[in-house]
RNA sequence: GCUCGGGUGGUGGAACUGGUAGACACGCAGGACUUAAAAUCCUGUGACCCUUAAAGGUCGUGCGGGUUCGAUUCCCGCCCCGAGUACCA
């Protein structure tokens, strides 16, 4: 039969899913691998070709480990609460949950086709409630803890009431709100039960607070920093204000320091590593004190160079500070106001742009140096952001060029406080190196030596300490949504209450619109008899999109029938599989998700539900797969309208043309199908041609892939007319995993016949099958073996695109030698296996063996012996130019080798006479002579 | 600005620790088979020069230097593209 994978593809896929072939156990004689991908997003538009790239770059490697001799958890499920199914049930009315479940089947039909390896009998939908359940739950366990920082980690609220009862609020280090109240035991035992619960309140891991957040008015709904871009929201683009709000919030600030040490452990990219050190943002430095020269009070700064504290000639602080009241005098009073108007107006944007513009404005007062008594003018400046440490800065002009171009821009003096500095007229010096000068106690000091002296003085005086400050930020976790996880929580007198754990899951309520209430509450205010044991309120606000993907890997842990018992994931399956040994996802994820899911699981680990520190030991960013569009050229007559002429890319200059997306899938290797034109849009019925070489030639431009812009192709497409081993062997073809790229489907032809005269190695010219049970000869074997080696070196270090070359190699060398013979097909048809698994479950078993056990197969063992030589073919430079090669011995050493080419009359006519100065020989690899 | 990637034929890309640059594939050109086309197979294909041909030469991995017998690979300086991030004190 010829190679017909049609039929073939699907009677496999069937196979597969019948027989449960990839269905896996929580225990076995076999080491664990556990292989995940990011869960998608069920969209209404459904895969496009770049989705799948990472999903098959795991399912090849999850393939292997199986061959290799792993128990291969390898599961597939949906991150299934979101925007765009809510923003579209608003239009239609219809139910988010239907839409879902539609837009899900048809991510599983097409997810099938391509022939996954994917255990679907532990699939997750995080909008189910069996699932969102457990989303509750660990909300619940949250609200039910409080970070110790004695211990450095989370522990039960419970321990922090004892400690209350027994010692009051004294000797209590904890990762808390900043105004938490100072107690004895007995003050904590007369509080009563509503103070109680408000105090610790501001020890929970989860808890309210008002905040500042990003509003957006037109999704009606706050978002998070990271959904925020250029002050729009990242989805949809709508502007994005600043408001005020009770908020659910989430302390992963407690494990700020955690989630930085813990990035030098886990084998991820770099890059990504490097983006949640950002984020984390750990600054060690020092705060400082300023007394106010009049009045009570002080001006609290961070800095990271508290050894400048002598060359600060002024301070700064943010427009939004809370003292800029009180320090204006009535003098600058008018200044003040309007510098704050103005920078009102200014959007995020703006003040971003506005960068290098400096503007201030001075406040009228004065402040003092802890350390000198100086007095130091206190001034506003937008370039002091109010979130970020105190709000306030000391102003160093001479080592800090912001700090300097305002001391120019307003007369303010610059003192020079290094001996090294250079010409601090000119611009600041931000050099550590030297000793002190002008600064009285450190006078003559290296830096490492006055920090520490700083630091004590400024404990001493009470005015100061040592202190790391983060830029993350707790996450702010509510949304005031529909589609998304109902928060665990009533309210009763104004403050929070767990629901019992026995009440779980707390489902969605039914609501008649998915808009929020006239009285501009959540959507969730609209639910009819929605209360607390008919009386209190239950929380209105939703959970973020990320609550159910931050903790999803633990859920396939519990296989289907461990689904029903009651815990997320049984303990003994915990300790099984632990954690994630491969994660392939994208970038995009790097701090959102892939923090969120850090902290998550340091918390549950805290509390003994999970036995890793980290949930994801290696991690591998699949690149973007980009749209490719194609144009064709209109001509514009001369009135300026378009004509109904079109002309090829190559002759388009000679006109005045106007580029035309046109969909990428009437065209092939960029050559216009002219007949499928006409047919794209009425319009065009009738259009005419100017050809190069008989053909019409598009251009070419590297896009978003987007419906818009006629450039989406669609894997069910490719899978129609090259089946779906041709599609995961061209996608892993096209380059690097890693590399962004954009899809063309230029060089699909070649991997499908690469297929083709693989499927006729076993067969004869009329396709049937003829295997030879003899012998394999010397360069088959060599063949063979060089796969083998090939494949498991290129898998173990994700390249992939390698593996599909070398195969080709491999198939064209066999073809060459003509072998059938079923010693050598048959180690070669388990090596191709994960990659191009329904041809090679066909031939495997055309082979003789039983279905379907070519899963489990052993990944055959290389035999180097197969590969050694006995000469080499010696390239000979002259001068580290190649000239020829000589097949020499590899038996001969460096000296003979270097008589044997000397002697060469090839070598002699290019030395042409002249003696050589130099014969370097390196065994096996090269021969250089210099003349 | 800072951080991290990346610049190799007409195209996607290969070259793993410094050792034959351009594997493999697409495209293109020519040929075989065919009434013809598709499919398939064969040959050629970095640029330039020389030559009837065989052969040979020069240049060539973004640019300029350096180290080395030898550099796409290592070092220094610069240019360009992409991603992330940003008055972070």
């Amino acid at each position: 039969m010829d190679y017909q994978f049609r039929d073939l593809e699907k009677k496999w896929q069937q196979f597969w899913a019948e027989n449960r072939t990839y269905k896996v156990e929580n225990s076995s004689e076999k080491p664990k691998y556990y292989v995940l991908d990011m869960f998608p997003y069920p969209s209404g538009a459904g895969l496009h070709v770049g989705h799948p790239l990472g999903y098959i770059a795991s399912d090849i490697f999850a393939r292997y480990k199986r061959l290799k001799g792993f128990n291969v958890l390898h599961p597939m499920g949906y991150d299934s609460f979101g925007l765009p199914a809510e923003q579209y049930a608003i239009q239609t009315g219809q139910h988010p949950a239907i839409t879902t479940e539609q837009n899900i089947n048809t991510y599983r039909r097409q997810l099938d086709q391509i022939g996954f390896s994917f255990d679907w009998s532990r699939e997750v939908r995080t909008s189910d409630p069996s699932y969102y359940k457990w989303t509750q739950w660990i909300f619940m366990q949250l609200f039910s803890s409080w970070y110790n920082l004695e211990a450095d980690k989370a522990e039960r609220i419970e321990t922090l009431v004892e400690r209350f009862e027994k010692t009051g609020s004294a000797g209590i280090k904890a990762v808390c709100d900043e105004d938490t109240l100072n107690f004895t035991s007995e003050e904590w035992k007369q509080m009563s039960e509503q103070k109680q619960q408000e105090e610790l309140l501001k020890y929970r891991l989860t808890y309210l607070k008002e905040s500042t957040v990003n509003w957006c008015a037109a999704l009606g709904t706050v978002l998070a920093n990271d959904e925020v871009k250029d002050g729009v929201s990242e989805r949809g683009g709508y502007p994005v204000e600043q408001k005020k709000m009770m908020q659910w919030s989430m302390r992963i600030t407690a494990y700020a320091d955690r989630l930085l040490q813990g990035l030098d452990t886990i084998d991820w990219p770099e890059p990504l590593k490097e983006m949640q050190r950002n984020w984390i943002g750990k600054s060690t430095g020092a705060s400082v004190k300023f007394p106010l020269e009049k009045g009570e009070g002080e001006i609290e700064v961070f800095t990271t160079r508290v050894d400048t504290i002598f060359g600060v000639t002024f301070l700064v602080i943010a427009p939004e500070h809370e003292l800029v009241a009180s320090l204006t005098t009535a003098g600058q009073k008018q200044e003040i106001e309007s510098y704050i108007a103005q920078t009102k107006k200014k959007s995020e944007l703006d003040r971003m742009a506005d960068a290098k513009t400096v503007s201030g404005a001075f406040t009228g007062s004065y402040a003092l140096n802890p350390l000198n008594g100086q007095k130091i003018p206190v001034w506003i400046a937008d370039y002091v952001l109010a979130g970020y440490g105190t709000g306030a800065v000391m102003a160093v002009p001479s080592g800090d060029q912001r700090d300097w171009l305002f001391a120019r821009h307003f007369n303010l003096p610059v003192i020079q406080i290094l001996d090294a500095q250079k010409d601090i007229e000119a611009e600041a010096d931000a050099t550590k190196e030297g000793r002190y000068v002008n600064s009285d106690f450190i006078d003559g000091l290296t830096y490492q030596e006055a920090i520490p002296v700083l630091i004590q003085k400024l404990e001493e005086l009470g005015a100061g300490k040592a202190k790391i400050q983060y830029r993350i930020r707790d996450a702010i976790f509510g949304r005031q949504r529909y589609w998304g996880e109902p928060v665990p929580v009533y309210f009763k007198d104004g403050l929070p209450y767990l629901i019992e754990e026995s009440e779980l899951p707390l489902l969605l309520p039914e609501i008649d619109k998915y808009l929020p209430t006239e009285s501009g509450e959540p959507p969730l205010g609209r639910a009819e008899n929605w209360k607390y044991q008919d009386e209190y309120e239950y929380e209105l606000s939703t959970m973020p999109g990320w609550a159910g993907s931050s903790w999803y890997w633990y859920r396939y842990m519990a296989s289907q029938s461990e689904r029903a018992e009651d815990v997320f994931a049984p303990q003994s399956a915990i300790e099984y599989w632990k954690d994630v040994d491969l994660y392939i996802g994208g970038s995009e994820h790097a701090t959102g998700h892939l923090l969120y899911s850090r902290f998550w699981n340091k918390f549950l680990k805290d509390l003994g539900y999970v036995v890793e520190e980290e949930p994801f030991k290696k991690l591998i960013n699949q690149g973007m797969i980009q749209g490719r569009s194609n144009f064709v050229y209109r001509i514009i007559d001369e009135e300026g309208k378009g004509t109904n002429t079109f002309v090829s890319f190559g002759l388009k200059d000679e006109y005045k043309t106007s580029a035309i997306h046109v969909d990428v899938n009437i065209v092939e290797n960029d050559v216009l199908d002219l007949e499928k034109f006409k047919k794209f849009r009425p319009e065009f019925a009738n259009a005419e041609f100017i050809l190069e070489s008989g053909k019409y030639v598009c251009g070419v431009e590297v896009e978003k892939m987007s419906k818009s812009k006629f450039n989406v192709v669609n894997p069910d497409d490719i899978i129609e007319r090259y089946g779906a081993d041709t599609l995961r062997l061209y996608e892993m073809f096209l380059g690097p995993l890693e590399q962004s790229k954009p899809w063309n489907t230029n060089g699909i032809e070649g991997v499908f016949k690469f297929l083709r005269k693989f499927w006729k190695l076993f067969h004869n010219d009329k396709f049937e099958l003829n295997l030879s049970e003899e012998e394999p000869t010397k360069a088959e074997l060599k063949s063979l073996h060089k796969i083998i080696r090939k494949v498991e070196d290129d898998i173990e270090r994700f390249s992939f695109n390698t593996s599909v070359s070398s195969f080709m190699i491999c198939v064209n060398e066999l073809t060459e030698l003509k072998c059938n013979k079923r010693k050598v097909l048959e180690d070669l048809v388990i090596v191709l296996g994960p990659y191009a698994p329904h041809i090679t479950e066909e031939l495997w078993t055309l082979l003789g063996n039983q279905p379907g056990t070519l899963s489990y197969a052993s990944y055959p063992k290389f035999n180097p012996d197969y590969l050694v030589e006995d000469e080499f073919a010696y390239p000979i430079s002259i001068n580290g130019k190649m000239k020829m090669n000589l097949s020499i011995s590899l038996s001969l050493e460096p000296a003979d080798i270097e008589r044997f080419v000397l002697e060469n009359s090839d070598v002699q006519r290019y030395l042409d006479g002249k003696t050589p100065k130099k014969v370097v020989v390196v065994k096996g690899r090269i021969v250089n002579i210099v003349v």
